[in-house]
DNA sequence: ACGGATTGTCACGATTTGGTGACGTAACTC
DNA sequence: GAGTTACGTCACCAAATCGTGACAATCCGT
């Protein structure tokens, strides 16, 4: 079961301390505040994972926080506000809030809407992707098609993960050689293109017509997603 | 003003012409179905931007379905329900879908969930232009006109997106040579025109009124977004 | 040091490309 | 409307680009 630091911002205190040990019944490890400026110092100083902030705040509201946040960095935010209040989804959401919940929290709902967003954040920055039959794990730094593990030498792997940093988009041969081989040298050669086509051997079905690794004529090489 | 390509599953016939006449108002472009069979048959043919699905469908439902879109890639998902059916938010979330809106929706409400959905989704997608039916894709470096893929040549797409640089502004041929060939010889010669050439047959409807390259006599060529 | 795995290099052929000039056509001038 | 200029169009072939397989150099564990 994951726990994640949860930062809870809410200034009523019988809905803050009963949230608070709602999530924590549900596994998280939460941390209240009262109003916006507390929360702010609190996710400078400890870094939680999520934060769910109310929306009617003294001081700094929750969609002040949540724009500051955002300007920081990707944590991600849910928003609570009383119901029936659609101005402030509409504000909410394009402040760049995740999620929006509306009050009276079901504190299941809150759970399932943590997890799905933390379940997002993670994909995002996560070991594993997939792309069909593709499975990449960064961490364990292993490949399966279609189930099947696929061995790749050290140089195909660093050029594949390079490749599939930049799903969609065309990386030319010398910021591929730049990247997977440091080389700022060498002006031509034919060594992207044999690891290309190493690469290409082990993960394509069909070599022939590739899929995953599609040429890009006096470009470069492009990754496609399928 | 983006304009997205939504998919929109919904049974309900009045529900779901109001919502597309609702989004379609916003500037998205729509396309819906009432099962989650069609549903699935476009996503595979027509790759939306995201998906809007009524939980309650008859035959394959709105969470089997995200689930199964989750499976095959990172379309986002928003799931639409009756109100006060708690359980299925969280179903729904652990389904993997981005967002959860509750009927019946406020169309506005709705619309800057998509925003802020696709806006999220977009952040690691590449930058795309579109002019009219004219889609170019400078990371991916593709171009579609009306949704088909246009192939075009090293020299031709680079001709095109130097245009595309500056919409609305005669360029010459002095300017294109330097620009798109690197020459800065080569006082006279017919290769830009040449080139135009190619650049409308592939992209013009009716290269003989070309309506997004124009020539401008003495001067040079002038790209016009629609 | 040996053997295998890995990686860089090269050469060759298949394919794509794009520059060129000749010529036809449209536009502008008077 | 004739003359002039600018532009469009086309086909050809040299050059560029890639894929591929063979091979050499290097690395690494035993």
């Amino acid at each position: 079961m994951r726990v994640a630091g949860i930062l809870l911002v809410e200034d009523d205190p019988s809905v803050r301390t009963a949230l608070e040990l709602a999530l924590t019944r549900q596994g998280h490890s939460v941390t209240s505040y009262a109003t916006g400026e507390e929360a702010l110092d609190h996710i400078r100083a400890r870094r939680p994972e999520i934060a769910i902030l109310d929306v009617m705040l003294p001081g700094i509201d929750g969609i002040e926080v949540c724009r500051r946040v955002r300007k920081l960095d990707q944590l991600p935010v849910i928003l609570l506000t009383a119901r029936g209040d659609d101005l402030d989804v509409v504000v909410g959401l394009e402040a760049g809030a995740d999620d929006y919940v509306v009050k009276p929290v079901e504190p299941r709902v809150l759970d399932a809407r943590i997890r799905a967003i933390l379940r997002r954040a993670e994909s995002a920055a996560s070991d594993r992707i997939t792309f069909g039959d593709l499975v990449v794990d960064r961490g364990a730094l292993k490949v399966t098609l279609a189930g099947k593990e696929i061995h790749l030498t050290p140089t195909e792997l660093r050029l594949l993960l390079e490749l599939i940093r930049h799903p969609g988009q065309v990386l030319n041969r010398r910021y591929l050689l730049r990247e997977v081989w440091d080389h700022t040298h060498i002006a031509d050669s034919r060594l992207v293109d044999a690891c290309v086509q190493r690469v290409r051997a082990k993960i394509e079905p069909r070599p022939g017509e590739p899929v995953f690794i599609h040429t890009v004529r006096g470009f470069g090489y492009r990754f496609n997603p399928p």
